[in-house]
DNA sequence: TTTATATGAATGAATG
DNA sequence: CATTCATTCATATAAA
């Protein structure tokens, strides 16, 4: 019982990591189931503790773009792509093969500002009055002050050669175990229902 | 060279301070970026430091009080309405000045420690079964290191029971204490529009 | 210098 | 998926 909070230890990391720079955004279940077993091998951790750490990356990470994103188009409303910033996620495209873990992802990944913002356009432009994400944060974007929280990140560019071959691998399991990193379930199989996700009901 | 870490000046603090005493809790991102500019006139500071700062503070009041709860309760399991504790939090009620700064707040906030305990503390129940739903709930089953997030499980009604109830029993807060300690904005006025994000209610 | 405490920062875990 | 809560990590400062 001892085991309060699960704290990925950094073989763990680099993995989730590297699935996730691969654009890994929603494992399904049988993908957590995958990952996790994998993952048990360099210590403890459950599918809840796969599951949530992508829930949680992929809305840090987007709130953090969002808020980088509207700092900069403040400054830069009428240019914006001109800088630096991390990329977006665009939606893979899961191959034929019968390997989830082989994705294809569109070789450039239009930052589809569209995934941003896909509820709320408006907010771009909250700043007066306030539309407002809520306090969740942005963390970000200030007078002039501006600065994120670094997230965390695994140097130690070894293992991570160690992981690749699996993690391809992982990436691509097949259609029936179904699709990638889909935000809406399009093409969501028996097992899937849809959930409706980015619709507001 | 580095700020390592943001300190709040003298007068960073009082302002932060007086927010949270007029209930501040949880600013929205537009309140966090009011403050922010404002503070800034104080001093370097970011969005994140005043972020950061409501969570952190309202965390450690509410541990506090929670302490002092348990504490008291132990001595006096059967007599607790003589106390004097701290008040939790109700929503602010914006003025319609266009400073933050200004809050009307309620004038009454009963104690709510409903909000202590607003989610199930299912922490006893640490053990799912699963079902097999899309990845988002199924979670279970597994080689050997299972468990998902139990999500809606709670089996056994009896643990539901646990603390919240209990506590709001024991502390009688009376049934008007309920209705306000919703976290969202409930009565935000032009200053603080609701960001109507997910509406899923 | 070492230890304890306050608190900024970060992130796992939920809930709705 | 947006929010929020609980914990934990990290570091600055106070105390010993």
């Amino acid at each position: 019982m001892p085991r309060p909070r699960w704290s990925p230890t950094p073989q763990q990391m680099m993995i989730l990591q590297d699935l996730y720079r691969k654009r890994m955004r929603n494992p399904t279940s049988s993908q957590v189931q995958k990952i996790t077993d994998h993952l048990s091998l360099y210590g403890n951790i459950q599918c809840k503790n796969v599951f949530y750490w992508f829930q949680n990356h992929k809305a840090r990470d987007r709130q953090k773009l969002r808020k980088e994103l509207l700092h900069k188009m403040q400054k830069n409303p009428s240019d914006d792509d001109d800088d630096d910033f991390p990329a977006p996620q665009p939606q893979l495209t899961p191959t034929n093969t019968s390997n989830i873990l082989d994705y294809n992802f569109p070789a450039n990944f239009p930052p589809t500002l569209h995934t941003l913002y896909s509820h709320s356009p408006s907010m771009l432009i909250d700043q007066a009055e306030g539309k407002d994400t809520s306090s969740a944060q942005m963390m970000n974007n200030n007078t002039g002050n501006v600065d994120f929280p670094k997230q965390c990140v695994i140097e130690n560019g070894m293992i991570r050669t160690n992981v690749q071959d699996w993690v391809l691998m992982m990436i691509d399991m097949g259609p029936n175990s179904i699709p990638c990193c889909s935000n809406r379930p399009l093409e969501t199989l028996e097992l899937f229902p849809i959930k409706a996700t980015g619709f507001k009901e």
